[in-house]
DNA sequence: TGACATTGGTTCGGTGCCGAACTAAAATGA
DNA sequence: TCATTTTAGTTCGGCACCGAACCAATGTCA
């Protein structure tokens, strides 16, 4: 057993999960958009409310810099719109458009399978357990 | 339990070492040098040879052209030294230089901490079954 | 032996992501 | 009330990283 094969792991599931996702969105004729964007549509999906651009960063784990240019470019492609809250000046709020709305299903298959594809030949308590140690490794770095 | 955290958690883990690591290597005067550059010294002292611009790339999961311009910076920084090969012109190794050889022990201090850190409060058991989990969900995407 | 394919590396353009500096709005508190 | 601090976002410069195009050396095979 060697401990340092973690982050080695660690890695490479990050890349290959990305890349995962990337072919996905690829085949689904949404080119130019990446994980990170998928992930904020995902938030915006399942909260199926307006979020803050701090409220999304948080969620995705970005710093704002980064926030602000991945919802730039969703802007962009016509899939979300920002506005501006009525109550506080500095919060700009992240909508979904039709367009954006329309995605949805291609979305939600493309994170089954990558799922189903991790999790393959997982019994559900290796399921749980894996889920429990990262949780507790990840907490160790707080 | 929620399956989708897994990705989450994934790349939280990896942001975090990524962190841990970079800090670590700032404290050590090191700046200027990432995560991956640790990872390719790291790969010189313990293979303690040569190694191609090919094998260093599969090392350290990264294409080709990233890691040569992760090496170009290491030239830079005086660490190691490309020579050309005599017996195959195209291959390119990579050696470590006295200097390179000298910040060996940081690199180990860093990577201990990393370990010790990420490991807190984790049984050999515990350890055990994560590596052997995470082996198996690498293993699924390939 | 000479055309062609393959392989190891580099260069180039582009993207994700970050931190620092900045702006504007809101909160604080003397 | 007004200066100061805090907060939400944006802009900017820089780096890691990638894929595509490229180059030079080697392998292949008719």
């Amino acid at each position: 057993m060697n401990k340092n094969y973690l982050i080695y792991y660690i890695s490479k599931i990050r890349k290959k999960s990305r890349h995962f996702i990337e072919k996905g969105l690829e085949q689904e004729g949404l080119d130019n958009l990446c994980a990170s964007h998928g992930t904020i549509l995902s938030a915006l999906f399942s909260e199926n409310r307006a979020l803050s651009m701090k409220e999304i960063s948080k969620m995705i784990c970005r710093n704002k810099s980064t926030t602000s240019q991945l919802i730039d470019k969703l802007v962009m492609g016509g899939y979300v719109e920002k506005t501006r809250s009525e109550n506080d000046g500095r919060i700009s709020y992240v909508v979904l458009t039709d367009k954006g709305r329309k995605i949805q299903p291609a979305f939600e298959s493309i994170s089954e399978n990558l799922i189903e594809k991790a999790y393959e030949n997982f019994s559900d308590e290796e399921t749980k357990e894996l889920l429990r140690l990262l949780k507790k490794l990840s907490g160790n770095f707080s």
